[in-house]
DNA sequence: GTCTATAAATAGATAGAC
DNA sequence: GTCTATCTATTTATAGAC
């Protein structure tokens, strides 16, 4: 685990995520990811084959983790909707060059083809950590919920905390926009989580 | 205007701004773009300068355009907050190349603080509109709104629908995600916005 | 597994004829 | 203003010594 060619392909793992979310992946050269990790340029290729598959291999790590993180949290505990959707946004910051990688390729026309083959190891409810959110919200409505209703509560509060994630970490901090504090945001998520499920129980009704 | 001149520019305009959105700007080469527009190679950096100048008179025009269409229509009759919504929604569905770029370009590191100075002809309030937006809200809302309630229904209501834009653009048409088509995210800004100003409305009593 | 050296393709930008 | 040709630099990828 610790011999030197676990340690190189490491070095070079670290490297490339951080510098595909800050210049893309076109943006980067091979040259620059070894130079970051500090290992010879040709071993790139060597342990990676292709710059293809280095991202490949980035962004399927990023997203499993998260994942499999976010559902040993979940499963630890009887969590409730507003702490699990608080829980999804600072696991978010925690991991926003992942995020910030994952979204521009998924706005590439060529490459985006290649994550939906990538998330999709179990049903694929939009974004890591998207399944367990499902199950948070159902939990704290309770009862039966129509279909319509529930693919409208997890697009709002998916879309605004996923959203609110990617501003944070590529310009709220700069720009000194009002109200956009990390403890703004959470109450602006916690506020919205109220909202929503107040919504959704007095459809019920 | 129909000189030959004004012609090539702007057909190499229109190349450039849906390539930089498919492809990215280091994705995208001054060959593809010229290729595309049917133009020689040299004339890009002739009317251009360089490829750097070429996007951010891109972005620029993009987001003027947006800006004043967005406002021309506002101005033109009485809208409420959930036409405004809408109408902002469909501005950015017609406009997703310009999207998606603006999109890129913030998260690139190295371009971010290139967009800040592009977007502040007046004051910058979020995306392209969303002056228009927030008039909208606090006419619809009425009275004086406490700057966090304000800022709050704001960043609510702007992280959905440019969400949604997005999700729209690159990966719902693809995807076959449930409730994801064009009638359903209208349906479902509709809803949001309903909530919104009911949550606003009764904060104040 | 790691290195040097290099192949082969492509990039942005410009010079100069027309 | 438009073209061809070209300069210079950089890219991915690989061959082959160690």
């Amino acid at each position: 685990m610790t011999d030197q060619s676990t340690d190189t392909k490491f070095k070079i793992m670290e490297a490339a995520r951080s510098l595909f979310a800050a210049q893309g992946f076109e943006g980067t050269s091979i040259r620059d990811i070894a130079s970051a990790a500090g290992v010879n340029v040709a071993s790139v290729n060597y342990h990676f084959s292709s710059k293809d598959n280095l991202i490949l291999e980035v962004l399927r790590q990023g997203y499993q983790e998260c994942s499999n993180d976010f559902r040993r949290w979940y499963d630890e505990s009887d969590r409730n909707l507003e702490e699990t959707l608080l829980r999804f946004w600072r696991f978010f910051q925690e991991r926003s060059s992942d995020l910030i990688s994952h979204f521009k390729m998924m706005m590439s026309a060529q490459h985006s083809h290649k994550l939906l083959a990538e998330g999709t190891e179990d049903e694929f409810i939009g974004p890591p950590g998207g399944k367990v959110v499902c199950e948070a919200l159902v939990k704290e409505v309770g009862g039966k919920i129509a279909d319509e209703d529930l693919h409208w509560a997890l697009k709002t509060l998916f879309s605004h905390v996923v959203h609110m994630s990617l501003m944070h970490s590529c310009c709220f901090k700069d720009n000194a926009v009002p109200f956009s504090t990390p403890a703004d945001i959470e109450k602006g998520i916690r506020r919205l989580t109220k909202v929503v499920i107040q919504e959704l129980k007095s459809k019920k009704n």
